[in-house]
DNA sequence: TTGTGTTTTACGACCTCC
DNA sequence: GGAGGTCGTAAAACACAA
């Protein structure tokens, strides 16, 4: 719902209470707080310092002057008229220098652990280059009136881009209309991206929550010995207990999430 | 290799809020 | 009316067994 995006992003403090913040974009790896039992899954991620766009490192609300908050007509991946050196705005916009595979490690933004880790946090990185992208053909065609079923539509985004989104997500199922134009402005993704990005995390996580419930409250079959009682916050009940009230329910019951 | 199931981007429809 | 929410879905990308 806007309204709470709206009532957070009117008072930052608010949606940021808690000084550690922000874990996932600026904090060093010493600095980075710890997962919550509840966000169990995430377990597995460590934070990486490659991003200086903390708000609450120095930096005015201003300073980053001229977000990157292109119109919708500016990032259509497939849309027509697209040019052909951007055949993917989204992740053109990222930088290659700062997140390339092939620079020696500790240069540009990333330091050394991310790239030492990244095949670590990310299974898929070890299979899949994080710059398809760029290997991609360009569409040729460029008449008007291109369907996503016709051109390719969408793209993958780098193991960093989806990192540093969940741990955005992470720290917050919502995302706050500044953080979303950092994170857009800092990963090279566009704020609609980073927007529908959050939606879908939301609905994945529903999607798991709800499996998970559904097993939980299925009865014990022959094969597993005792599954956690009901309200016993395990691996498992800990995350439904949790984002189960943040997600799957009516953002009023999000908004309470952020209650100082 | 190939078939199949799952995950990941992206969109449209519809709703609510300001 | 605009922005962003959920929900459902399309299709590419991916994983993996056969």
């Amino acid at each position: 719902m806007m309204y709470v995006g709206y009532l957070l992003d009117k008072d930052a403090t608010n949606m940021y209470p808690n000084p550690v913040r922000h874990p996932s974009l600026n904090l060093s790896p010493q600095n980075y707080v710890p997962v919550p039992p509840q966000y169990s899954e995430f377990a597995s991620y460590h934070h990486v310092p490659g991003i200086n766009s903390d708000p609450h490192h120095g930096q005015p609300a201003g300073a980053w002057g001229s977000p990157y908050t292109p119109t919708k007509e500016d990032w259509h991946s497939y849309g027509a008229g697209a040019p052909s050196s951007v055949a993917n705005p989204g992740q053109l916009g990222y930088s290659p220098p700062d997140f390339n595979p092939i620079q020696p490690p500790g240069s540009g933004l990333l330091p050394p652990p991310m790239s030492s880790s990244l095949p670590q946090l990310s299974p898929n990185a070890q299979r899949r280059t994080p710059y398809e992208w760029m290997r991609r053909p360009v569409p040729t065609n460029s008449g008007n009136g291109k369907t996503r079923t016709k051109d390719k539509y969408r793209v993958v985004y780098t193991d960093h881009q989806r990192l540093e989104l969940e741990k955005e997500f992470h720290y917050s199922h919502y995302i706050t209309i500044r953080r979303k134009a950092e994170l857009a402005a800092t990963l090279g993704l566009t704020e609609r991206q980073v927007k529908i990005w959050f939606q879908n995390r939301r609905a994945k996580e529903r999607k798991v929550n709800k499996k998970k419930m559904q097993q939980q409250t299925q009865p014990a079959s022959t094969t597993t010995p005792t599954p956690p009682a009901v309200g016993t916050p395990g691996p498992i009940g800990g995350i439904c207990s949790s984002t189960t009230n943040l997600v799957s329910s009516s953002p009023m019951t999000i908004k309470e999430e952020f209650m100082p």
